[in-house]
DNA sequence: GCCGTTTTCGGCCCGACTGTTTTCAGTCG
C-alpha cells in the first residue's frame, strides 16, 4: 500500500517547512494528514478524489498532491522544497533537544547539514561558539547524538508494561503519592511505547520529584523541576512524570493520556463552548471559574461527550462518535470465553496435555482449543496424520475427567507454498476446529501470499486465519499480503481472522480490525500460548481488539462452546457461516 | 493547508522546563 509511502512524505514536508519556519498551522496540516492516512485501513490508490477529500484534514490541495504522487511517483512540491532545504536535515530533528529553530540555525549560518557534521563542530568546540549556544547546551547535544545512537525509537508494549507497573510499584512503596497511574501510550494500550508516562498526586510533590529520580534503574536524569522530571533507564527506555493537585487529576489524566490528537479535538470543543481545557481544568472563558477536573469523566460530561475508553482516543472518529453518543460498547476481558489457539508439548509448547486446561479453568474460560502444528513445521515438530490419531485419543481422554470445560482437537495447519493444506480433507474434517497459518514462503510476492491464503479459506474446514500478516514487531516485517483482499475473502467464505495476542506479534493490526469489523469479518482473539504463563497475554489482544473498535458480538472466542460449534459446522456444510 | 448550523476569511490547544539570558525563545509532550 501506498500510504505509508505518502503518510512519511507529508511528514517528512512537515519537518523540512518547520526547518523553514513556515506557518505552524500549514505545518500542523501536513501532520495531520500524514497522521489520517497512516490509520485509513484501506488502500488510498483506490479511492477516488472526492473520495480523498473525505478523509479529515485533507482538502483540495492535498488531495491533489496525493493523486499527483500516486499517478507519477514523485511529487513536484517536495522536490522543490528539497532544493531549498536539504532532506538530510530531518534527521538532525531526530536528536533530543534539537528542534527546527536550531536546526536551520546550524544549517544557514554554519552549513551543519546531517549529524556526522554536528557531531565533529560540538567535538570540536565550536558549537559553543555560536550565539544562543553555551557549554551546557553543546554537551546537551552530544548526549542526544549518543541517545538517538543507541536507542531503538519504540518499543513494544509487551515488554514496557511490566516496567511500567513496576515503576508504579515503587513509587507507591517508597513516595508520598496519592492517586498514582501510569497515562500515555501505556494507558492507551498502543502497540508500541516511546516512553512511559506517570501521573500522581501529592501533598509534596518535590518528594515524588526525589523518589521518581533516585529509583534503582535510573541511568541518567534528563530533567528534574519541582512537579516533572524525566529520566532514562537502563535499557534507555524514557520515563516522564508529572505530580499535580486532587482537584486536577482528572483533567491532567486526560491530558496525559492523550492522544494528543485527541486532546486538541477536546480543546476545539471546549474553545467553541466557551470554556477552555488544560491539565488542571476546565474553566469558563469569561470569568476562569472552574468548572471540574478532580475526575477525568468530568471532562467528557462538561463538553457534552460520551466518556471516551483510552485505546480509543486517536482522533481516527471517537470524538465524533462521542458527540454523537454513538460509540462502541467495547469488548472487555471478562467476555472472553476461551482461546482458540494453543501448543502443548505434542509439538512445540511446553505445557502437558493433562495441564493444559488448568489456568484457562482458573481464568473461567469454558474451552481451549488445542492447535499443535502440522507435519509442514518440522521445526515445531509437526504432527503427522498418526500422531494426530494418537494426539486425539489423549484428549478425549482428558475431555472425559473435565467438568464444564472442554478441550477442542485442533491443528495449526501449515499453508503450504500453493495454498495447499498438510492434511486432506479426511484427516481434517476429524478436528473440532482448523487455525491455517502461513510459516514459510515469506518473500513471496504480494500475489503469490494473498492467493495463497484466499485458497486457504475456501477450504471449508479452515475456521480461522492465524496471524494473518506474520510481522514480529521490531524484529520482523509483516509479509507483503493484501489484507484487504484476506478480508473480503475471509467475509465471503465466513473464515474469521485472527487477532494474535502475543505481544510481539498483536497481529491482525488495528487498522485492519476496524475494516474487518466494517466487512463482517468475525475476529478470534488468541494467545498463540506455548507456555502457561502466555495465557495471561490475552489482554493484549483485548486491548488491541478495543483499540480496534470491537464489540463483543464481533469476537469468535465470546462465544459460549455450543454457539461456536454450530458456527464451524456452518462453514463446513455451507462455505459460509 | 484545512475548515465552517455564528464564518468562504480568519481562525487554528496549552503549559513545564532548560539554557542563555536580564525577560524569553526553544523544545517537548
Amino acid at each position: 500500500m501506498k500510504n505509508i509511502d505518502i503518510s512519511n512524505i507529508f511528514n517528512k514536508m512537515a519537518d523540512l517547512l518547520e526547518i523553514k519556519g513556515e506557518n505552524v498551522f500549514r505545518i500542523r496540516a501536513y501532520r495531520k494528514a500524514a497522521f489520517n492516512i497512516e490509520s485509513l485501513g484501506k488502500d488510498i490508490s483506490l479511492l477516488t478524489q472526492a473520495e480523498l477529500k473525505d478523509i479529515p484534514g485533507i482538502g483540495g490541495d492535498l488531495a491533489g498532491k496525493i493523486e499527483e504522487y500516486l499517478a507519477t511517483g514523485r511529487l513536484q512540491a517536495y522536490e522543490e522544497l528539497i532544493k531549498d532545504v536539504p532532506e538530510s536535515l530531518v534527521t538532525l530533528l531526530k536528536v533530543p533537544g534539537l528542534g527546527p529553530k536550531t536546526v536551520s540555525l546550524l544549517y544557514s549560518r554554519y552549513n551543519v547539514k546531517d549529524i556526522d557534521a554536528l557531531e565533529r563542530l560540538a567535538r570540536e568546540h565550536e558549537l559553543k561558539k555560536i550565539p544562543g549556544i553555551r557549554e551546557k547546551t553543546e554537551t546537551n547535544i552530544l548526549k542526544g547524538i549518543e541517545m538517538l545512537k543507541r536507542t531503538s525509537a519504540r518499543y513494544p508494549i509487551g515488554k514496557v508494561l511490566p516496567v511500567a507497573n513496576d515503576i508504579l510499584g515503587y513509587l507507591s512503596g517508597h513516595a508520598p503519592v496519592g492517586k498514582l497511574s501510569a497515562a500515555g501510550s501505556v494507558r492507551r494500550w498502543k502497540e508500541t511505547i516511546g516512553d512511559i508516562d506517570i501521573l500522581s498526586t501529592s501533598e509534596d510533590p518535590a518528594a515524588v520529584m526525589n523518589a521518581f529520580t533516585r529509583m534503582p534503574d535510573v541511568k541518567e536524569i534528563l530533567m528534574k523541576g519541582p512537579t516533572k522530571s524525566t529520566v532514562v533507564l537502563e535499557g534507555g527506555l524514557q520515563v516522564d512524570i508529572r505530580v499535580v493537585d486532587e482537584e486536577s487529576y482528572g483533567a491532567a489524566l486526560a491530558y496525559f493520556t492523550g492522544s494528543k490528537a485527541h486532546n486538541i479535538r477536546l480543546r476545539e470543543i471546549a474553545v467553541k463552548g466557551g470554556l477552555k481545557l488544560n491539565e488542571y481544568g476546565i474553566f469558563r472563558e469569561k470569568d476562569s471559574r472552574k468548572m471540574g477536573g478532580a475526575r477525568e469523566e468530568e471532562i467528557y460530561e462538561i463538553l457534552k461527550l460520551q466518556f471516551v475508553p483510552p485505546e480509543l482516543r486517536e482522533d481516527t472518529g471517537e470524538v465524533e462518535a462521542a458527540s454523537a453518543h454513538s460509540l462502541p460498547h467495547l469488548l472487555e476481558l471478562k467476555d472472553i470465553k476461551g482461546d482458540l489457539h494453543v501448543h502443548s508439548n505434542w509439538s512445540d509448547g511446553n505445557m502437558e496435555l493433562e495441564d493444559l486446561a488448568e489456568v484457562p479453568i482458573a481464568k473461567g474460560y469454558r474451552y481451549i482449543a488445542v492447535t499443535d502444528h502440522s507435519k509442514g513445521l518440522g521445526v515445531a515438530r509437526g504432527l503427522h496424520e498418526e500422531r494426530v490419531i494418537e494426539q486425539r485419543k489423549a484428549i478425549d481422554a482428558m475431555n472425559k475427567k473435565l467438568r464444564g470445560f472442554r478441550l477442542l482437537a485442533g491443528i495449526e495447519i501449515n499453508i503450504k507454498n500453493d495454498g495447499g493444506l498438510d492434511f486432506d480433507e479426511e484427516i481434517l474434517k476429524s478436528f473440532d476446529i482448523v487455525v491455517a497459518s502461513v510459516h514459510s514462503g515469506f518473500k513471496q510476492s504480494k500475489e503469490q501470499i494473498t492467493k495463497r491464503i484466499l485458497t486457504a479459506m475456501e477450504n471449508p474446514f479452515v475456521s480461522v486465519i492465524a496471524h494473518p500478516s506474520g510481522r514480529l514487531i521490531g524484529e520482523r516485517e509483516a509479509y507483503e499480503v493484501d489484507m484487504e483482499e484476506v478480508l473480503q475473502g475471509a467475509s465471503k467464505t465466513g473464515t474469521a481472522i485472527e487477532i494474535n495476542a502475543y505481544p510481539l506479534r498483536l497481529d491482525l493490526a488495528e487498522p485492519y480490525i476496524r475494516l474487518a469489523k466494517s466487512k463482517g469479518v468475525s475476529l478470534a482473539i488468541s494467545t498463540d500460548s506455548h507456555n502457561s504463563g502466555q495465557f495471561d497475554n490475552m489482554v493484549f489482544g483485548v486491548s488491541l481488539a478495543r483499540r480496534g473498535w470491537l464489540e463483543k458480538k464481533d469476537v469468535l472466542n465470546t462465544l459460549d462452546l455450543n454457539r461456536l460449534l454450530i458456527g464451524i459446522k456452518k462453514k463446513r456444510k455451507t462455505g459460509k457461516t
